[in-house]
RNA sequence: GCGCCCAUCGUCUAGCGGUCUAGGACGUCGCCCUUUCACGGCGAAAACAGGGGUUCGAGUCCCCUUGGGCGCGCCA
């Protein structure tokens, strides 16, 4: 079918699947099923030295917990080195590229000298129209592009809009290293076209690279794709993404007890906008995406935002779905809690229990596991500093006088309990809440915590009293 | 240095010449709800980088300045 969209996210494997990594594969995927079309994989691992398995499996890992999947066999851009040779040869044999002797010192040396001139730093194009005859004994020679020299090249970006640049500013760029091997400029051209890619949604860090695979498409004689590049993703600090900030690796999202369906909904509005919306489930993403809608300017990466949108989408979650979430993240988090990594059944229970409560007040599932500490606490329970601070002798005294009537109720019912508690401060002539945070600090170690008469019901009759008696005696 | 891109509240953004005394969201600050904390509700402070044009009219178009970003490898 001639008019079905292919995209394709095609990172390279020398680092884990960053921020700025996601948000294009999500552009890239959210395209693809907006048209019925279809998303491929592809690893630019040509770099043999920097690029690992491991690397690879991380990437591959990050886009299937973000939900983001992706056709066929992932393609290794390595492994299609002989063709992406066939074509530089081709081109040669046309004329449209030539052999290149010059060693990586004179290359050195041009860009020291021009740099010195205050001149743009180019290939000069020495061997351009020289006879291969005049070839030095025992350089090889890399295979260039005989660029035009004159005129202008011209992308008609989706994102930015029609730019243009003046080939006499665009040198004649490696095809085909020294060694036989591809360069990435080269790779990516052959491979977008045998893959029948139809649309590149990249970083516009490649802005610059789309001008000269340009030029590799004219001589080529092959139609461009459609391009659209996006801004880049900065940190809070507008500079660009480094280790200390958003730069982190997917999976450090993971960590950090971040819902996929948050972080997708917070990365497809960096940079992209749909009117006033700033909820979107899936579907209501792939419906309302389009390239015309995405900005031209960066965006800070803003954790608070991601924060906010994460609470939401844990308020929103099923129960059982919040605790499967929190088991996949106890084998990181779980010993540092004395949890070990994996939940037993009764205290998944009350936990599944409790989980109205919880996930109202918490923002990341880490968050989420710490405000459930009540329940996994063993007795006598350790008080936090403002626990301590609210469980004072006069505030010990009506600990007492509620436990009486507490240890003598019928029914350990949230409606039970709280009709006891309201009993016991009325009958001590005090408010509610002085009855209730004594109860809470002494239930569960802390100031707050989700509502107290489901907290009781959750820990039971007898877990219940044996925490209040502990702070009577 | 050269090339290219960008510029609305602290942040993400709406705005596509007149309806903008610039809207929404996050964050911040009040108030309400309330057994705490959240949630929720109500309200407040908060922006068109600067200067020139074009036009009857400019946040919206053009130019310059300033400030950011990206690129300039036999890396991708």
């Amino acid at each position: 079918m001639s008019g079905t969209v292919v995209t394709r996210f095609a990172p390279s494997p020398t680092g884990f699947l960053h921020i700025g990594g996601a948000r294009t594969a999500l552009f890239n995927w959210l395209f693809a099923r907006h048209h019925g079309g279809k998303m491929l994989l592809r690893i630019e691992d040509t770099d043999r030295e920097r690029s690992t398995e491991a690397a690879i499996q991380a990437i591959l890992d990050g886009m299937t917990w973000l939900g983001l999947d992706w056709e066929g066999e992932v393609v290794h851009q390595f492994a299609r080195a002989a063709r992406h040779r066939e074509v530089a040869e081709e081109l040669l044999r046309r004329g449209k590229a030539y052999y290149c002797y010059a060693t990586p010192e004179e290359l050195e040396e041009m860009r020291a000298l021009a740099r010195k001139e205050g001149r743009p730093m180019r290939y000069d194009g020495r061997w351009r129209d020289r006879d291969p005859a005049e070839a030095p004994a025992g350089v090889k020679p890399v295979i260039r592009l005989k660029a035009p020299q004159t005129g202008e090249t011209v992308v008609d970006d989706q994102v930015q809009g029609r730019v243009t640049w003046q080939n006499k500013d665009l040198d004649d760029l490696v095809l085909l290293r020294s060694d036989g091997t591809p360069t990435y400029m080269l790779a990516v051209v052959v491979d977008d076209h045998d893959m029948g890619v139809t649309h590149i949604i990249r970083g516009d860090d490649h802005l610059t690279n789309a001008a000269r695979q340009t030029q590799i498409y004219e001589a080529l004689g092959w139609a461009a794709p459609v391009m659209a590049h996006i801004p880049l993703i900065h940190g809070p600090d507008g500079a660009k993404l480094s280790k200390r900030h958003g730069a982190l690796g997917i999976d450090a999202y993971r960590s950090m007890g971040y819902l996929p369906a948050a972080l997708r909904n917070y990365l497809v509005r960096l940079g992209w906008s749909h009117g006033d919306q700033e909820i979107f489930s899936t579907e209501e993403m792939i419906a309302a995406f389009n390239l015309a809608s995405i900005g031209r300017s960066p965006a800070r990466f803003d954790f608070a935002k991601l924060e906010n949108l994460n609470g939401h989408y844990m308020r929103l979650a099923p129960d059982e779905e919040l605790v499967r979430a929190i088991e996949a993240l106890l084998p990181e988090i779980g010993p540092a809690r004395g949890l070990g990594t994996s939940l037993e059944p009764a205290l998944r229970a009350k936990l599944l229990a409790a989980m109205p409560g919880l996930k109202e007040r918490a923002k990341t599932l880490i968050e989420l596991l710490d405000s459930a500490s009540y329940l996994y606490a063993s007795r006598p329970l350790q008080l936090d500093e403002k626990a301590r601070g609210i469980l004072d002798d006069d505030a010990r005294t009506r600990l007492g006088q509620v436990l009486r009537r507490l240890e003598s109720l019928d029914a350990w019912t949230p409606a039970g309990t709280e009709a006891a508690v309201r009993a016991a401060a009325e009958e001590a002539g005090v408010k509610l809440g002085l009855m209730a945070q004594p109860l809470r600090a002494a239930l569960t170690g802390r100031s707050t915590s989700p509502g107290l008469f489901d907290v009781m019901e959750v820990l039971g009759r007898e877990e219940s009293l044996a925490r209040l008696r502990d702070q009577t005696r």
